[in-house]
DNA sequence: GTAATATACGGAGAGGTTCTCCGGAAATGC
DNA sequence: GCATTTCCGGAGAACCTCTCCGTATATTAC
């Protein structure tokens, strides 16, 4: 890929993550490419949909995600564990006006996302099999769930508070 | 109110059903003034926003919501009918593709729809006192909990089964 | 039945949006 | 230094929301 071919798809991928964070699932893309500084042909080349570029941004969290989940298999109390990952993924859903909650929760057909989603799938089925698991709770039930509450969440006035009792809601074998 | 007007306000509400049901938040609403029959400015004389719109269709159904809610009080296990009730609203609040939801949570201004809200959470206060309400459960975290419950499920492929799974998940006083 | 009035209609149009296309400019390889 | 490949950017088509206002229709008064 071309140097200038890069820096150009960097500035736009900088620049969707404010103007997504500001206005969520109604940021026009063209405000994205001006204030990227490049035209629209340039941002539709690198990104074919709006999908492409939100799918873009979030890979890199899932992966600190799957590595905090990795982290947590050596915390002493598996249920913890679980709750305080269940936690993380709520808090990275809640970014970005609900657009991630739909993103990580919508299948589609789009390959990086699918990836993203097992990743995420299978951190939390490990975490979730060292509890024992004793109700059978299916692991994308779970993630289901949470990204439900995450997007509610946010949608709401903030309350830094509420995001912990939603959680707490959860079946007590997982939420408290 | 002219019984034209009337008759016309009536065939945009109905188009609006239809629109809303096959193409949730991105509906056209000239698309919904075609199908109705009528012209643009006469959409926006009697809907001044697509909330309205919104609001004005989702009334109904929730005086519906209010009246189970007050028969369930006369369920003999409270719990039982708290269950049945929370799953009513998440069937109602699975329509449009997640656009009942969103409107449901979101407070805003309007006061019809202020007055929808005021008459769940009422509903929903009493049949959650009557359990005794052992865990001290804010009857608006409950509600916030089951609208994003419906509103991930409504996004993900049908699985009829998963929506009570999903609320399965809820803390066992209100969940199983 | 007719005239006067109030009310509502509908479409033209302004300004925004997404997304495409292609001529020209810039970077790369030799 | 030149040919070639790659990429840029803006013009523009098609769509959307929402407003304005001349026209048409329902209602009321006589």
């Amino acid at each position: 890929m071309r140097v200038d071919a890069r820096q150009n798809r960097d500035r736009v991928l900088a620049a969707a993550r404010e103007e997504f964070a500001a206005h969520g699932a109604g940021a026009s893309l063209n405000k994205i490419a001006q204030r990227a500084g490049v035209g629209p042909g340039t941002l539709y080349r690198h990104f074919a949909s709006v999908q492409d570029l939100l799918v873009a941004i979030i890979a890199a969290d899932v992966d600190t995600l799957a590595a905090t989940g990795r982290d947590l298999l050596a915390h002493p109390d598996p249920a913890d564990a679980l709750r305080i990952w269940l936690r993380a993924v709520a808090v990275h859903a809640t970014s970005m006006r609900g657009l991630v909650a739909t993103e990580l929760l919508t299948a589609g057909t789009d390959s990086a996302l699918a990836a993203c989603h097992e990743q995420i799938r299978e951190t939390g089925a490990a975490l979730l099999d060292r509890t024992g698991n004793p109700d059978h709770i299916d692991v994308t039930d779970l993630l289901t769930v949470v990204n439900g509450i995450a997007w509610a969440h946010e949608r709401l006035p903030a309350d830094p508070a509420r995001l912990d009792r939603l959680l707490g809601l959860l079946s007590s074998k997982v939420g408290r």
